[in-house]
DNA sequence: TATCCGTGGAT
DNA sequence: TATCCAAGGAT
């Protein structure tokens, strides 16, 4: 049995790379800032996703210096409609530190990047070996695919990653460890994929255990996981008079942490439609949407009937919320989820997008 | 180790 | 429609 050679990866990567806007050109020396933004970005988001929030991203705050300076606001708003919101505040948080501890360079070693807020495992290894030509095993969901398939490795994950990072850092060519995960990733994402991969077209074709069996599909093992029960809830869409809405912004941690939000009552299981206007933030005359907003986080399904009203004088709380005038929406770090509401609330009052 | 944390696209 | 899942990290 012949053994997977890391040459035959190289030879591969050198004619199918992916042109990609966070990459340089053969010969070129990578921007760590520009490495590690794009690492953070591309965590559990897809390519497609991620190219124009980096561009946009890179045009607003060009240096990590101008990341750190930033205000909190202007980077979450940034980063609205991306997803896994802790990402930027962690983000953040970490161009600080690089200008604070470490004089506005990132540091060149997997062990310090691990140090930096949100820089785990995979970031610390990927951004050292990219950037910094550190030997370094970034193990991310597609080695784990390439690995565990080319070596049919039955420990299912997460646990059987241990092996995953053993196995691919014992295969990091010296002279290109930076190539060497972004091959891997390459792969995984265009040849051995999830479903259906491309096995004639891959350059490990024949040593690849997994598919000698014919059992590409089964690997990686992976535990079931389970599905979380459907919440409901009401969500209020209050405009004034002059064109504003009532918006507040949601606790610092947790779900959709520090983003904004129309007020709304508690997300519940147990939610009761019929006393659903006891959470509004002011008495106004309400009207419900013909139909529910419907989104879908991580771990639980959500329905939220949006209330709206228009008044002239409202009559909110200390401390309730903010009224943002609507052609300032786009500078609001609004999820999607939020924005959904909106244009249904919109929509029931008959005003529409403008 | 298990759970929490978004979003949009593919099948 | 239902399910998976994409360059994970924090707790």
């Amino acid at each position: 049995m012949q053994r997977p050679d890391p040459a035959d990866l190289m030879i591969w990567y050198d004619r199918q790379r992916r042109a990609l806007p966070w990459r340089t050109l053969p010969g070129e020396q990578p921007d760590p800032y520009r490495v590690w933004l794009s690492e953070i970005m591309l965590q559990q988001t897809t390519v497609q996703a991620v190219k124009p929030y980096f561009a946009a991203f890179l045009a607003r705050f060009p240096t990590v210096q101008s990341l750190a300076e930033a205000p909190a606001d202007a980077v979450m708003s940034a980063w609205a409609g991306l997803g896994y919101y802790s990402r930027a505040r962690n983000l953040h948080a970490c161009a600080q530190a690089v200008v604070t501890r470490h004089g506005g360079r990132f540091p060149a070693t997997e062990a310090e990047l691990r140090d930096l807020p949100g820089i785990g495992a995979y970031t610390s290894a990927a951004v050292a070996a990219i950037a910094f030509g550190e030997v370094a095993a970034a193990v991310d969901g597609n080695v784990e695919r390439v690995m565990s398939r080319l070596f049919r490795l039955e420990t299912p994950m997460p646990a059987g990653r241990a092996e995953v990072a053993r196995r691919t850092l014992a295969m990091v060519p010296a002279d290109r460890p930076g190539d060497f995960a972004q091959a891997l990733m390459d792969l995984g994402a265009t040849i051995c994929t999830p479903r259906k991969p491309a096995c004639a077209l891959c350059p490990w074709r024949a040593p690849c255990l997994a598919r000698q069996a014919g059992e590409q599909d089964a690997y990686p093992r992976k535990l079931a996981k389970k599905g979380g029960a459907l919440r409901r809830g009401a969500a209020f869409v209050l405009i004034r008079n002059d064109d504003a809405i009532l918006l507040r912004t949601r606790p610092p941690k947790g779900l959709l942490g520090g983003m904004a939000e129309v007020p709304t009552g508690l997300w519940s299981d147990r939610h009761d439609p019929l006393r659903a206007l006891d959470d509004a933030p002011t008495n106004a005359a309400w009207t419900a949407s013909n139909s529910v907003v419907r989104h879908v986080f991580t771990h639980f399904p959500l329905e939220l009937t949006v209330y709206a009203a228009r008044t002239a004088d409202p009559a909110i709380a200390p401390g309730t919320g903010r009224f943002t005038p609507l052609g300032q929406l786009a500078d609001e770090p609004l999820p999607t989820v939020m924005r959904k509401v909106i244009a249904t609330g919109l929509a029931v009052l008959g005003l529409g997008r403008g």
